[in-house]
DNA sequence: GACAATTTAGGACGTTTGCCCTAATTCTTT
DNA sequence: AAAGAATTAGGGCAAACGTCCTAAATTGTC
């Protein structure tokens, strides 16, 4: 097989793994089994465990970056591209049941151990403020950055509880609260057209 | 010296640095340098890591215990002592800008381990919740558990965020907004003199 | 089909891990 | 002061860890 495409695969499967078990947690053994590749293969590939984890979060940069743009292409309004964002906790529910966020467990775990790759890992973080600051601006608000950050907070503290307690439902009536605070904040800078009255 | 005490060292500071390090990054020789003790006393004292977890967490919960309690004999009107709960993060807003909440933090950790004493941490969680719930049962809130879960939800993304950004500001302005929901909540069941007009 | 480069396999290294044992020390009781 | 119990020290164990090496296999090129 090519060595990219070897490489791709030793990627996706650290990836996985690192969401599912941790990244302190998971072994060279556990990631060339997951792949069946021996060690001497896998290190041909990657000298360090670092190494791998750059690489898994720079696929991840990546995948997210796609994920923004393919958002943006839409060609919906910000309010609407920003319930796309939302709905990640409501598409993805069930892996956030059981291992929780992707970007908020990573980062905290890499903070805890002190990693030289936190500032990268952080940056999942701030590629999504950055783009939810953008969509807010564009809706007309004042305090986009504050807002990026207080729907991000939120989503974090969804997943991290709905891990906690392992409940499906808890997510879908957090999600349709921030629903209402986006349509909230969205009114208070476009009006819309009331339905009757006045 | 005795034998409680020198265990409650060795508790307390497994606590320290499992809140700072994470509990599998933290090995037998961490804790037993920071307590100044050998391999061999330590041996003596707990049997395996395991034992130790379960100790820290006990301590934990029963540490929460008291404080909870504490807020309870004030005899303060629930939404202050809701408050209480929420000024927590300001009170420990160092702690968690560099390692973020204990409770949400160690759960997340044992959640991705698949460790045995996953139950008991969420104790922890528990104990807040059914706090809460009994606050705003106080309050008269129908919901009183959906409300505990979304404050408890809205700090615990408070943490995580202010763990990755290292913002002390955003703890600030995201507990201040916290304080205006829960006086809307308050509000809502228990309407105020309203100040003027009317 | 020969040759070189790339890719893979599998074992071995030194260290650290969690865990366990025994001997020495300290404390308590009489 | 002696005897017994409680506590501590320090070494040692097998297993797993991240890392590294060399030889075999595969691939691509002419």
């Amino acid at each position: 097989m090519s060595a990219s495409a070897t490489r791709t695969e030793i990627v996706a499967a650290a990836d996985g793994l690192f969401y599912r078990q941790g990244y302190e947690h998971t072994s060279f053994a556990d990631i060339s089994e997951a792949v069946k590749i021996s060690r001497g293969n896998f290190y041909y590939h990657f000298k360090t465990k670092d190494e791998i984890l750059d690489a898994v979060i720079v696929a991840r940069l990546q995948k997210t970056q796609t994920m923004l743009d393919r958002w943006e292409k839409i060609g919906e309004t910000p309010h609407a591209r920003i319930l796309s964002f939302l709905h990640i906790l409501i598409a993805n529910r069930a892996d956030i049941k059981r291992y929780g966020c992707p970007v908020g467990t990573l980062t905290a775990e890499l903070a805890k151990l002190g990693h030289a790759a936190q500032d990268e890992a952080n940056k999942l973080f701030s590629m999504f403020r950055i783009w939810l600051r953008g969509q807010f601006d564009l809706l007309g608000c004042k305090n986009a950055d504050s807002l990026a950050l207080h729907i991000l907070a939120r989503s974090q503290g969804i997943a991290t509880l709905a891990n906690a307690f392992k409940d499906e439902a808890f997510i879908r009536r957090e999600v349709a609260d921030l629903e209402a605070w986006l349509q909230k904040v969205t009114d208070d800078v476009q009006p819309r057209q009331r339905a009757r009255k006045s």
